[in-house]
This record gives structure tokens, sequence and C-alpha cells, in this order.
DNA sequence: GTCGTATCTTAGGGCTACCTAAAAATGAGC
DNA sequence: GCTCATTTTTAGGTAGCCCTAAGATACGAC
């Protein structure tokens, strides 16, 4: 009945999400997992399974525990990157609270066309690695949100200047430097890829290229591996792969 | 059956949202307008109108036209504003074709959370008014999105700086001057409204103050009404009530 | 007046996605 | 190997929202 070529129903896309999450954790899923997830009786989980299985994006037999496809996580990793998109636009230039963040992009990843969530993806990181809105210019920007205070425009305008003229030459005399060398926690803009033909694969079918942004989260206690966030996507680079990606902090 | 008090549903937000648009044109609309603007078919459209007068929001009779309830109208100026802001972001931001950001909007207004609209609309608004976001860092995101062109970060901050400099000078010299005297298409930031009492009533209540960005749409022939678009929101001003708002070009 | 067309309503279905209740399968303890 | 609590599935029902088909109403043309 169902085509299985058909676009994923709003819900479809919440239990795929739902399982990519758990299976991630745990690696695989049960039922009862989904459902305790998403908020829905077993009985709700169970008819998803079914669809889902019926396109080819989960591995699903009664009483069996669920794994993905490769299919499945293709299609996983899509809605779970809009919804990071979305968040990491509400948190980083919108300046909201993490719950209404999450709330919010789980309430819209639906709708989120793909060439709209890549522009605002673009536009997230172009204000970030941009030196003309620095943390002077976000916190200006919050000042306005929460105390409505008139900005003192006039004044940060010539104290920017300075700060620009910093920038300049920062930007001018910026060396890139290996991945590795970056702490946890700071954003850093791609210069080059090295060794194009291993790391770069995987990173360029992300869409990862000059200018992308790059987030380190975690570094293993022996250095390897290393857990990024790029794009939405969150993965984890051998040290040999973050050595022969070039950055510099933004 | 359906609680009167409850969030109305995506498609009987649609359909509210289409019978303003309609009555806004036409002063009343009919279902075949709506079927029309919708593409469903004219007895679903029966349906939703039942539910929308079961809720007070319209005024509905079989074989009668259909106008909008007071409560019905701000529901919708709602679901407009919300429409508005998105695509305003899309357009103005992004840089998304019109369309793109129409179908965008549609998509998502429904799932936008108020407080979430109220940041976007305040970020849209500041970037526009921020003098250190110009024409030159629009176009240079813009130049990223689509040729993909390597930034030339280091000459457009000493470019900036020049630009800067001057911008420190008019906002400190800036001088207020009535929203009359502003040309069509031209946006510009609230400084101060007069009159408190009878026009500042209306703007405040959709949340117009200092620093608001105001854009001037058209100009009646003999100056007056004066159509102008706030918040997401369109409206008409008397000469009078344009003039007693106090604006500075963005 | 009545005929015909355009418009609107009613009636009856289908689909998705949720629910409850009860039956079936699983697996640990005896 | 049997029993029982837990987990999962099946069955059947509800609500929202769309559809088609056919009947009701409005209104201009004759």
């Amino acid at each position: 009945m169902s085509d299985q070529n058909a676009q994923l129903s709003a819900s479809l896309e919440d239990y795929l999400e739902a399982i990519f999450r758990i299976v991630s954790k745990k690696s695989a899923a049960r039922g009862r997992d989904i459902a305790k997830a998403l908020g829905v009786r077993a009985a709700s989980v169970t008819g998803a399974l079914r669809l889902l299985a019926e396109r080819k994006l989960i591995h699903y037999a009664p009483y069996e525990v669920i794994t993905l496809t490769p299919e499945g996580r293709k299609e996983a990793e899509k809605i779970i990157q809009k919804h990071e998109v979305l968040k990491g636009f509400f948190t980083t230039l919108l300046g909201l609270d993490e719950d209404m963040a999450e709330e919010g992009a789980c309430r819209l990843e639906h709708g989120l066309a793909q060439p709209i969530m890549e522009r605002l993806l673009a536009f997230t990181e172009f204000v970030q690695a941009c030196p003309r809105c620095g943390e002077d210019w976000r916190s200006q920007f919050l000042d306005r949100c929460t105390a409505r205070s008139k900005p003192p425009c006039a004044e940060c305008l010539t104290g920017c200047q300075e700060r620009l003229r910093r920038a300049a030459t920062e930007v001018k005399d910026a060396v890139p430097q290996p991945l590795t060398e970056i702490q946890p926690g700071v954003k850093c803009v791609v210069k080059s890829i090295k060794n194009r033909r291993t790391v770069a694969r995987r990173l360029i079918e992300m869409g990862v290229q000059r200018g992308t942004l790059v987030e380190i989260k975690r570094v293993a206690p022996l250095g390897d591996p290393i857990a990024v966030k790029v794009r939405g996507y969150h993965l984890s680079l051998r040290l040999e792969e973050a050595k022969s990606i070039e950055v510099v902090p933004a």
C-alpha cells in the first residue's frame, strides 16, 4: 500500500531519529526504548517499525532487536543534521537556552527543506567565523533582547574599529595548524584538507570544505579518536585523519 | 467534541490565514476562494469552516460570505506575523529567493513557538540595523553561498574599518526625522514615538518601540495613508500618526 | 417561471497516527 | 519443564484531515 519511495511522514522521521539516537548509545534498540523516548505506547511503535522496515530503513523482526540499515542510517543522519543545525542556530546566534532550542528544533525539523537548511547552516557558520561579528556583537544583541537597553551604538562602533584593526592583522598572519592542536570546545575554520583520498572522502561527502566550521567536542585519553562536530554531524576522527586537517581558530 | 480553547491544528491555521488574506483583499471570503487558495476541495473547506466557527474565529453560516471575528483577526495576525518573520529572515538574511522563502515559511510557521519567533525577529532587525553588518557583509555571505569563492577576509576587514569610521560619525550625528520624510522601500529604526496616547497605543500593542525596524511600503497619492511594515505586520498609518514617529534610516 | 451553471453542503470513505485491551511470546526463577 | 511477570504484538477504536459523489441552493438567461 505505502509507497517505498515516498517521503517519510513527520512521525516516522521522529521514530527513525529516536532509533538512531538509541542505537548510537546502546548499539541496538528495543520497542520499549523507542516508546519511552517518544512518549507513545508500545502498540504505536509496532506499527511504525513495520512501516520503516517496509521502506528498508531498519532491520526488524518481531521480538528481535532493531538496527538501522545503511539507508536508514543515512536518512536518520539527514534528519539529525536538520535538528542540529536548527538547534545550533537557536543557541549560538539567537541566544536561546538549551531547552527551548531543543524543543524548537524538534518542532521545526520536519518542515525544514534541504536548501534552506544549507543556507541556515552557512549563515550560522559565517557569522561565527566573521571577525566583524565577535563576542561583543553577540552581547549587544542579547542585551537588546533581554534588558531592552538602548544600544550604545556609537561607542560600540569606535570600540569595534580597534578590534577590527587587530583582527585584520590576525587574519593576515593566521597560520593554519593541524586540528590536533586545537583545544576541545574551540571552534575553528577549515583551511585545507590533506590526504584527499583517505580522510577527505568522508568529510567531502558531508559537505566539509575550506571555510567550514569545525568544533572539537572531546578528545579521548590517548588523543585518539577525536570527537568533532561539523555541519550538524557528530563524528569521530582518527588522530591520523585529524592531523591532516588544517584549521585556524574562529 | 472539539475544545473551543484548544490550540488550532496546523491545517486550521492554514485556513484561518487564507481567510485573512482573502478578506484583506476582497472584504469577504467564499468557500470557493479558500479552496483555491489552499488547493483543497470545497467539501474540505466546509468542515474547516464549521470548526473555525465553533471556536468563534469566523462568522459563518451556510451559503453566506465568511468574515473574521475580532478574535479570529487577532489569531490570524499572529499566524501571519510568524509567516512574515520567517520569510523576512529567509530573504533578508539568508538571501533565499522569494519563492523558496514563501514555501519555507508556510512549512515552518505552524511549529514556530512565540518566544523563538520574537528572538528571530529581534535578530533579523538587529542585523539590519547594525552598522557592522552592512551591504558588503551580506554580499560576502552570498558570495560564499553561491560561488563558493574564498572570502577575502583581510581586505574586507581593512575596507570595513573605513566604513565603520564613517558609520560612527553618522550614528552620532544622525538626526531623527519624522517617518513621513522617508522614501518607500527604505528601512529605518524607530527613535521615538510622540503622542503616546493616540498613535502609540496600536503600535506599542504590536511591540513597536525604540529600536524597532520600520519599512515604508507604499504612500498613497495624497500622502495619506502610508502603508508600513513593522514586525511582520502590514498596517497603514494616517499622515498625522506617521508624523509623530521619529526614525533614522538603517 | 424555469433552466442551467456555478457554488456550497452532506454523506460516505480512506489514510495516518494515536489510543486501550487482550492475546502471545519471552525468559528468569523454581 | 512449568509458572509468572515482563515485553511485544494483534485487534479494534478514535480523531484529524483529506477525498469523491451526489444533492441543495443561488442566480442570470431566456
